[in-house]
DNA sequence: ATATAAATACCTATCAGTAGATAGGTTAAT
DNA sequence: ATTAACCTATCTACTGATAGGTATTTATAT
């Protein structure tokens, strides 16, 4: 792994704990064994660390979510699948969604971070409409925007009280 | 109002917007027109004021809450009501709900602080299980839990995306 | 009633620590 | 000779916090 690339890890990991002031040029040198001024080579400034961060997550979580229709065809339930990565995000990283966190600090956050978390949520609506689209929904705008919203939600429920069978009982099936 | 009223108040203002590092001592003074140093005669330590603002937040979003049986006598929906709320803090204030974005944060906040935001959530969710009890849901737990999160996400997606229409989408009972 | 004590609500001045950022130098690979 | 990937050294700005001082009000004791 590149030094630019344990740079980028590393302030994911903060600011899936802590946001956006939670990581500093700093602490992120120290964590890779280089000076703070050396952080500036690869990202002149912290916006642009965390605008690249904001993409990279976002591209990611996408490529490892793969297209609904070709879920459908495996046999897995798409929206199913897509709630197992936000899961997968909360039980085992025991972090917060890198773009949940931001989004919530979005009034405060440089232009073009904002702009990339904008990007992650509109690109799951996108993939979540399709995804209930496939399921046969009859709103699946409407089914897209409340599961993600759900999912954050949930997320960040169960984050406070420290205790995902919050997360699980949100989003069971059965009653 | 006191200048420590104008403190929270101001304090709130700024946590809404970015979490808990989004103020100082510094800025809340100059808004309130003390001194910095002043603000540690109200607060001792920024963790108190934190605790302090989060614990008054929850004491007044309950009482405009009210008693969810009571608000069934009057033949109004409790679940409604309570969505309500939610819609005026993102619509009339522009502003997250404060413990929405402290609950995101919560690894990275102080002690005392944290514990004031698990209990918005734990009282948040005793008052919904209530209201779903009294409006007959077959599990009101698990739709308590739905409904605080879907709030809470569609909150911060529709904050993201800079328009309320998602929020209104997600909450809407119609198809 | 008056003197005294104490609490309230601020103030100035200052501290050590940390922040992001820059200028300019070094080293090694291309 | 150039570029990549670091480095040292330093800057200004801001952070929460503390020590100690002042003026005003309130409470108590004589």
């Amino acid at each position: 792994m590149s030094k630019k690339e344990a740079l980028l890890k590393a302030a994911e990991n903060k600011v899936r704990l802590g946001g956006y002031s939670n990581f500093s040029f700093r602490e992120l040198a120290n964590e890779v064994g280089i000076k703070s001024a050396s952080v500036h080579y690869h990202f002149p400034t912290k916006a642009d660390l965390g605008a690249e961060l904001a993409h990279q997550y976002t591209d990611a979580f996408l490529l490892s979510l793969g297209e609904p229709a070709e879920l459908k065809a495996q046999g897995k339930d798409p929206i199913d699948f897509y709630t197992s990565l936000f899961r997968g995000a909360l039980v085992t990283d025991k972090k917060m969604c890198l773009c949940g966190l931001l989004g919530a600090e979005s009034d405060t956050l440089p232009e073009k971070v904002r702009i990339e978390v904008k990007r992650f949520f509109t690109k799951n609506l996108t993939w979540l409409s399709a995804a209930h689209s496939v399921n046969g929904d009859e709103n699946p705008q409407k089914a897209a925007i409340q599961t993600v919203s759900m999912l954050e939600g949930a997320m960040m429920i169960s984050k406070t009280l420290d205790d995902h069978s919050y997360f699980d009982l949100a989003t069971r099936d059965s009653n």
